[in-house]
RNA sequence: GCUCCCAUCAUCUAGAGGCCUAGGAUACCGGAUUUUCAUUCCGGCGACAGGGGUUCAAAUCCCCUUGGGAGUACCA
């Protein structure tokens, strides 16, 4: 008779940007796993892309997670004693140098000198040709000696792993009926520790995932090219690998892989729109897998206590909106008339202060708050085409004029810097480029000045034809509804 | 381009060879209840991607095609 082993999982998001509905989709999978089997659930921060990586994003995390009820056993801010729990101040202990060394030592791995130039010069030699494209292991011919002399040097290096040149890989996902198969010669030499000495993912995760005594990886379906590369990395640092486990990603409505731009991905968002953690859950919860009993609303600790990992189904969901609107009804006409209060009056203050800087000026009475805010409270806003349309101007015009804001507002929400500057910096860039395009025609540049473009931009965001000023009601409503209404004011003009 | 993964209603799914002329939910459309609206209830619309096998029997197993997705970074 086994022992069985203690089940222990773990999530391990970046903090980059906001925190990710996928992390709580992800989470909520493992967090039922380890609850099913009597396991922990840990969380660990992976930060070891510095550039990109902030503190900020880290307690965002944290927040989210502990908003959701998604409760971790181990983890930065909670401690335990598999730590410390985030990546930045594992590479301070010397962890993955060590192991990198410790390939290089066997032979496993090697230094690598190219520069990021070389890199692209022969990235774009093999798509000419029509070649897979992956490092030409040039470096990997370099003596020991050579190479350590050039390292003792001080020259600039990554570590590259030396995956093998023949045969093949084969894994057995419990998801999928088949094993996964996959040619060694397809797979690159993966850089292992960066020209800064910080560890890439792949490095990094298998070590800690050892170290913290992972015992199952369950993730998204993005990672199941790269599992040779782990396997390969557990094995030759002698550990016993955990099981791996790929789930289907969540897609936007066109099944690509789920983004800001076409989905509102933030968890932050879900809160700040008065989305209850248990909706949110519950919805995500359907997503590849269900209820045994064909029930539909559940908690989480229901689902802890039938959650079964065999009957995830790995073929990406697509993330519809109107499904958990469906759920957050529910949860919501069920709460106790003291908890629903608590939440209409959470709904107000949440927003209050921000709002209440761009109203002050144009209230009379203190209820009149309430009408002043409405549109950026509501859900939706109902467009009049008569207020959409100034008067001198065709429908059809507007429609082109709100497409090109729409155009240029989504890069900004892409880029994640939806504030009032840059919010009018890229209309007001629309509008000039519209107008260079005719530099003669007195129509054109009246179409795209600020009392007409600017006017339909107020109606089409706000529902009104009064509003406080355009940009800062713009960045108040928010790029996720703002583009929302965009194209809702453009199917009117339609 | 190359590699891998996936495939039931518009969407989320049930279905692990006969219980399937494919069940539930959302959305949508009707009807009932509600002085309105919402809720609730009832009804309707609606799918096994295609083609070959295997089998007495296939949505379920195998193969091919097609379609979709992901990866292809000194990002995770």
């Amino acid at each position: 008779m086994v022992r069985p082993m203690t089940v222990r999982v773990r999530i391990a998001p970046s903090p980059t940007g906001d925190p990710h509905v996928g992390t709580g989709y992800i989470g909520l999978l493992n967090w039922c796993f380890a609850r099913r089997h009597g396991g922990k659930f840990i969380l660990r921060i992976e930060d070891t892309d510095r550039t990109r990586c902030t503190a900020e994003s880290a307690q965002n995390i944290y927040t989210s997670l502990k908003w959701l009820g998604l409760t971790y056993d181990e983890g930065p801010d909670v401690g335990g004693d598999r730590g410390p729990y985030v990546q930045s101040e594992r590479v301070k202990l010397g962890i993955y140098k060590r192991y990198a060394d410790q390939l290089i030592n066997q032979g496993d791995a090697y230094p690598c000198f190219c520069t990021s130039e070389t890199l692209d010069g022969m990235r774009k030699a093999q798509m000419a040709a029509k070649l897979p494209i992956m490092y030409d292991r040039r470096c990997r011919g370099l003596g020991s000696a050579e190479a350590a002399r050039r390292v003792a040097a001080g020259e600039p290096h990554v570590v590259r792993m030396k995956t093998p040149l023949e045969g093949d890989f084969s894994y057995k996902d419990r998801l999928r009926a088949k094993p996964t198969v996959k040619a060694w010669a397809d797979i690159d030499d993966q850089v292992l520790l960066k020209g800064d000495g910080w560890p890439t993912y792949h490095l990094a995760a298998v070590v800690d995932d050892h170290l913290m005594g992972i015992t199952h990886v369950i993730r998204a379906e993005e990672w199941l090219n790269s599992l040779p590369k782990h396997i390969w990395l557990n094995q030759h640092f002698g550990f016993t690998p955990p099981e791996y486990v790929h789930v289907g990603l969540l897609r936007n409505a066109d099944k690509s892989k789920i983004s800001k731009r076409k989905n509102p991905t933030s968890l932050l968002w879900y809160r700040q729109q008065g989305y209850l953690p248990e909706a949110l859950l519950n919805f995500l919860a359907q997503l590849g897998h269900s209820h045994p009993d064909g029930i539909e609303q559940f908690s989480i600790q229901d689902m802890a206590a039938f959650f079964d990992l065999d009957r995830i189904n790995v073929a990406g969901p697509v993330f519809d909106l109107k499904k958990l609107d469906h759920l957050q009804g529910l949860w919501f006409r069920q709460l106790t008339p003291e908890r629903m209060r608590d939440e209409v009056v959470r709904a107000i203050d949440d927003r209050f202060a921000q709002l209440f800087p761009l109203v002050r000026e144009r209230l009379t009475r203190g209820a009149d708050f309430i009408s002043l805010a409405e549109p950026f409270y509501a859900v939706s806003v109902n467009h009049r085409v008569d207020e959409l349309v100034p008067k001198g101007h065709e429908a059809a015009q507007i429609r082109t004029v709100l497409e090109v804001f729409a155009k240029a507002l989504k890069e900004v929400q892409a880029a994640d810097t939806w504030t009032i500057a840059a919010t009018e910096a890229a209309v007001r860039a629309a509008c000039a480029a519209e107008i260079a395009k005719a530099p003669e025609d007195a129509a054109v540049a009246a179409l795209w000045s600020p009392k007409i473009a600017f006017s339909a931009l107020r109606v089409a965001v706000t529902g009104r034809t009064n509003s406080p000023p355009l940009f800062e009601t713009v960045a108040a409503v928010g790029a996720v509804r703002c583009l929302e209404r965009l194209t809702a004011a453009t199917v009117r003009l339609r």
